[in-house]
DNA sequence: TGGGATTTGTTCGTATGTATT
DNA sequence: GAATACATACGAACAAATCCC
């Protein structure tokens, strides 16, 4: 056997599965976005059993909706399910500031303060990549915890909510200020456990507070031609 | 159409996880124990397509691990997973508690008080049944929260973490006090929150405290008869 | 080390259910 | 309301990797 070399000769679902919540987070793709297997296999080159596989896993991450012999869609969390999400997201995120207050290390300080420069960059650009970015500042701060569980529910509750906000949010609202990550950071190298967390949670609630029902009508979309720029390769 | 009748005909994915997940809480299937696809199918009457899509989805709960080309085995979580899973538990059930703390209501405290004279009376007889149902009353609580997210992933921490004892902790230690659980339910009906968070974080921990190593040589063991007796129907 | 038996990875065909004209 | 087109659900089958003697 060949060593090293990363015994998974490309993780075709994964691909996808990446491929798609960032269109879901970028808003590519939004809420009710039909998802056939045909099309999505097609568009990635793989078979329908390859996307299907996918469809599975996003649906289990809440993104996508899977109902019996209809057509898969992304997601559209209810009111209460959406309230309920940023709740329970609040809820982690608190753990993840407690942890870090006082702990980060220098390369870990660098990292995030080059990720908020990186935010600042993007302010001015498309709005895609600022609600990107400001979504995986989150996943960076509960990575840097060093638990892998915890990372993993920050990480799907990120995504999740950035899919409510595409729901419910207003158009061309700034989804998260970049000047509040960099106060949390602030405090966290500071090691003021009480106010890193005071910070985060009023961050989320305004967050949050942006949810506003907007009931837009949808034209029909053309998938293949939408997910062009998120095909990996 | 006819009305009512759940209109997913029996969902046989859903059933299987739910019988390997009670096999493994049990005990009858143990870390590293072999899930070959086909055996599996045999077992519940059902093609490989299923059981392999039974299998991604326990994986993707940590309970199962799925190798490439390789047999799917039952998860070993290294120690420090394990602790880190524990870890996360504590924080999400205080979350738990928190939110329940004074504001149970009538149904829901009889209900918990039922549950733990189920835990007592079981405490006599097989360990299979204590640990099931010490297990369920922590997803019990959750459920209450009326959270569907935290309920969740409660129960996924709950699981993998009855599995984890299974790895490390000594034989015949009962995994969880029923007079614990009792405390808890009384500091929460008493509304006294701070005391409900420090008896669950006590509780929670001295069940992690029992984790030991204990590398006992595993017999090859028959999945099939195994697996018997959870075999829904 | 080798080779046969096992087991998984994947595709594709058929049956069935859903939408649409 | 029926017929047609379309999409999914499931299983059979084949190729490739792995296991085990």
């Amino acid at each position: 056997m060949r060593q090293g070399e990363t015994s998974l000769p490309t993780d075709r679902v994964g691909a996808i599965c990446r491929s798609l919540r960032r269109a879901i987070v970028e808003r590519a793709l939004t809420p009710g976005d039909r998802l056939p297997e045909d099309a999505l296999g097609e568009r990635f080159g793989v078979s329908r059993t390859i996307a299907r596989q996918a469809l599975g896993q996003l649906a289990g991450e809440g993104l996508v909706e899977l109902r019996r012999n209809r057509i898969a869609v992304v997601a559209s969390p209810s009111w209460e399910e959406a309230r309920d999400t940023f709740d329970v997201r609040i809820g982690l995120e608190r753990l993840v500031v407690q942890r870090l207050a006082g702990r980060l290390s220098a390369e870990q300080r660098a990292a995030l303060e080059a990720h908020i420069a990186g935010e600042e960059r993007a302010s001015g650009g498309s709005e895609a990549a600022s609600i990107r970015l400001a979504t995986e500042f989150h996943l960076l701060l509960a990575e840097m915890t060093g638990s892998p569980v915890l990372g993993r529910y920050v990480a799907e509750l990120g995504y999740r909510c950035a899919l409510i906000l595409s729901l419910y949010s207003r158009p061309h609202s700034a989804d998260c200020a970049v000047s509040e990550h960099s106060e949390i950071v602030a405090a966290l190298v500071s090691g003021d456990a009480a106010r890193a967390v005071a910070l985060m949670d009023h961050h989320l609630d305004a967050v949050a507070e942006r949810a506003r029902i907007v009931d837009e009508p949808r034209r029909e979309r053309d998938l293949l031609r939408l997910l062009a720029p998120y095909v990996e390769g």
